[in-house]
DNA sequence: ATATTTCTTGAATGGCATTCAAGATAATAT
DNA sequence: ATATTATCTTGAATGCCATTCAAGAAATAT
């Protein structure tokens, strides 16, 4: 137990190398930021990160977590808003993450860890609109089917190139379907 | 001008390249596909390659034209079917084709070429989308806005894995909204 | 002070797309 | 028929990358 001092620096430092790795990996996206960059970023030897990240999947999601627990702190702070807002301001979130959602996508076939992060966040995020809809008066029994609807076409907006006033367009055209 | 025999051959051989490259491609993806890979396959050098293609992009969009061009030629022929069965068949042809709209997705960043493609093909299936809807009697106002929607709702659907009824389940879902 | 665990690193390793320079083959010109 | 040129092919680099390895430094425990 006296390892204590040990373990809090390591912890301290791994959030060091996390943090420079969010911002290069927001920025320049997963297959343009190398390990050697990030390392350099953060002050230490190339192959430091390998004793405290298994791989390049495990920054990422790491950085990953950081990214959706800061979008659902500020999410929380939106529960009084309309579902239109609230998707406006998820969407405004996960792009200023740049590509690491479509990086996602593009990795779940490579890694197992990868594939299991990004499950269990599509569920995640499933419930959460099933309950929103369900809240905001959709028939329960379609609740699931339009969360699905709602969540591709999410992001359908995020992979594409989009005018703020055309997504939002797409936003409430969508929701106008769900809601009819 | 006499140079015919020598052009003809020479077409001939890259459309070895990309008669092996499609199928490389559609079973293993892009990443997971080397280009000495596609090489051996076809019997040649690895860097013979270049001569026929600028670079694997390159190869990707012979590839994917390929991909195309068969896929409209299938959706030619259900030109009699209603909207439900061409997007059940034109994702079940797509889908076909493994990961290859991903990987599309996932290089659009490190490739400007690809990117065109990627432009090119969406605004076609946009145009294709909307005068599908507008003759089943969708209000031509709304037409561009619910192509869209469709769009990511099936492209979601390809990126995702899905039971089959589940498929069904959403693209009805999708398509009731949209004729509502 | 010594042994042990924890951290760090320079130097591999193996894979990859791509380039280079030189050779082979075929088409054309003389 | 021979020489010249354009077309194709290739073995051998090059440079980048993630990851591993073995050995050393630093902190902790005995």
């Amino acid at each position: 137990m006296p390892r204590n001092k040990r373990h809090l620096e390591t912890k301290i430092k791994k959030e060091e190398i996390e943090f420079v790795a969010m911002a290069l990996l927001k920025q320049k996206g997963y297959d343009n930021t190398s390990m050697a960059e990030i390392a350099r970023a953060a002050g230490i030897a190339a192959n430091t990160i390998y004793w405290y990240f298994e791989n390049k999947d495990d920054v990422l999601i790491s950085v990953l977590n950081r990214v959706v627990a800061q979008a659902m702190k500020e999410l929380s702070e939106q529960r009084e808003q309309p579902l239109r807002t609230k998707l406006l301001s998820l969407i405004a979130q996960v792009e200023s993450s740049g590509s690491l959602m479509t990086d996602v996508h593009s990795r779940v076939s490579h890694s197992p860890k990868i594939q299991a992060w990004h499950d269990r966040f599509h569920t995640m995020v499933e419930q959460l609109s099933v309950s929103e809809l369900v809240n905001a008066g959709v028939n329960p029994l379609e609740a699931l089917l339009d969360a699905k609807l709602l969540i591709y076409v999410i992001e359908g907006l995020l992979a594409h190139p989009h005018q703020p006033e055309e997504r939002e367009q797409i936003i409430d055209q969508a929701l106008k379907h769900v809601f009819a």
